[in-house]
DNA sequence: AATGAATGAGTCTTCATTCAT
DNA sequence: AATGAATGAAGACTCATTCAT
């Protein structure tokens, strides 16, 4: 009942958009625009590939926009759900949240590669108020490491002299993992996390006694 | 005479393509394939921004896909000449080297802003030998730093354990240097190179005795 | 009853398409045809302004030809009940009848004028069939008008040398007062008809002794 | 040089749209609206019926509006034209210049016999300022009548009691022509115009003492 | 080197209509 | 009688590219 995640772990609540026609749309669009981007897309590719007419595509999505918008909503919903479950788990100490909360939000790259890569590539091409609504999701989850990196400094736990640019670094570093993760290759998405969360810790000083 | 690069300094050799019509169309492209991707930008459009001719762009270039690796290209040789520039006149110590390419890495993203969105975020819908030779291009630049960390984990100077996922992350965490920087803004280049310098090598785990 | 006439004055027998929801039907389709045309209009809008379903509208009509000829067959009937029930009630003489029959003709155009503003401009639509039924319904009411300026030519009533074109030019005059014609505005319809009783008989020059 | 005249007298300054594709695809418009109307026309076959590509279209005029547009403007200037040209010419008294007036004015709906219908049914889907100077331009040449109709009550020469609507039934049964005239049919358009000016003087009550 | 006109394939989207329930 | 989902044809319009000059 997530169709877009690729390796299948069900622990997140109802998708945003319900109804197997599109959802079938949502994961074509997933396929097409990570192939050939937003505007590369032709919805009567799109089509073809969920398996549904392109005019009845309309019955579910006003335009490809919000098709578009769709995809967006998954993916920050997904990456959110990943992050807070894991802080729900997490130890108590600083570097213990920031560590696992970085390996939650590298996992979602690994697991939700497809949608993830679309989220980040084609994000530019949303517009107006869906541009602003997925803007405001992503910035929720932001605000989560902006936090912990700010607590981290505070106790002297993290000693970067760059608190911003290091968070924006973690964020960026992590997201990249998409670009080159393949599943069922060296690295399993555990492993992914684990270094993810070691590289974090060594960005923003917090090795060491 | 190299009218992509945002703050002007010359200290590059001559540009990939001359001819200034050429070069108008170049920029032009840059202008619209970052604002509105490689597939949503019009030829047409293009053409009214560089001052030419629809037509007339042919007698430049075979095609949008050629005008693309134009632009592609002169990303590629700006960013390999600005980290080969730096490493001739860096220090000896595999650290000093490290810090001063990361430095002059970042500061591509920054120095040509612009160009380098497009090189980043356009680069996929390059295609056949065109993209090779982009590829080729820019494994060279990123070589430099492969062997670098190779280097300095094998004298010591690095300590990360996962040398090459570190790597990745240098590289990544300076190519969204370009997503934020403004100039003008609060952080100059220099300060900006220096910044993740210090980012890079806390990452490599090389700062401290 | 016949919700499209906009004053109510019910002086007329049962509407020939009864039900309701298609009398709903009817009533969206004069507002949709008369502000975009019979091409111009949707039924997806159509049925929006019917409160109806889309497919629920072929419950009550074949398809959007027969909802065009509903609307065209209840402006002709209206337009015609209204100017025999003139007559029935006129005095004797051709002058009187002629200009009692104008009168009815033309507060045709007022009290229903927004169905008939689609009878005039959208029957060029109907097709086949449907469109000789028209014709034939029309050409019955203006063979009222053509005899009786027959009789009062005959009779030296109407002295206007071209009987055939003076018919036609009432008539049609008659149908321009849907474009300017309010309601609520400065004159009421007994002044219009009235007015264009005068109108008419000047122009068939039955005026004076 | 003036192609949308049905009979050619070229006493016309230069037509508003020039280039001989452009009034290929003017006169074809003027076909199919006439024929199907603006929203039932189709512009591929309005480009198979100008002998042009469909695409090439969009080098002539930016979009079906200013199609429609270029046609409405024509059919305005010629209206305008013809009047003018005939009070140029007419005699002194208020009388003979209306009865000329009247004559040039229903002659229009004659000659141009196929545009005229197009101007008068199809005006309504002209928007925003296209639709402004339209009704700017048509206006202009009904003040011309007003102007008339004014002088001509002021000093007696008119004696009907409601000059405005008699002005508005003019022009509204001269437009009505354009419907049943056939070129080559039984009458000449000097008879034609030689009837609707006798017709004319006799609605505003001008006729003998 | 430069242009304006031309083209065919393709875009997203809407349409009237039908089907299964 | 009523609905929501589905469909194929067609809509206006844009595209990258070519041609003749």
């Amino acid at each position: 009942m997530f169709p877009l995640m690729e390796n299948d772990r069900s622990f997140l609540g109802p998708p945003p958009v319900s109804s197997e026609v599109a959802q079938a749309i949502l994961q074509s669009a997933v396929n097409e625009f990570s192939e050939r981007g937003f505007h590369g897309a032709s919805l009567r590719q799109l089509a073809l590939g969920a398996g549904v007419t392109l005019s009845n595509i309309y019955n579910y999505f006003p335009g490809k926009q919000e098709i578009l918008l769709g995809v967006l909503r998954e993916a920050v919903a997904a990456q959110r759900a990943l992050v807070e479950a894991a802080l729900a788990e997490a130890e108590d100490s600083v570097a213990d949240r920031f560590v696992d909360a970085v390996g939650a939000f590298v996992r979602y790259y690994v697991v939700y590669r497809q949608i993830s890569i679309v989220a980040t590539s084609e994000f530019r091409y949303l517009e107006g108020d869906y541009r602003r609504e997925i803007v405001a999701g992503r910035d929720r989850t932001q605000g989560i490491f902006t936090r912990l990196l700010d607590e981290g400094i505070a106790d002297g736990t993290f000693r970067t002299p760059f608190p911003h640019e290091a968070t924006l670094a973690v964020l960026t570093m992590c997201g990249a993992v998409s670009a080159w993760y393949r599943p069922g290759g060296a690295l399993t998405p555990d492993e992914v996390a684990r270094h993810y969360g070691r590289l974090s810790l060594a960005l923003v000083e917090g090795l060491g006694e």
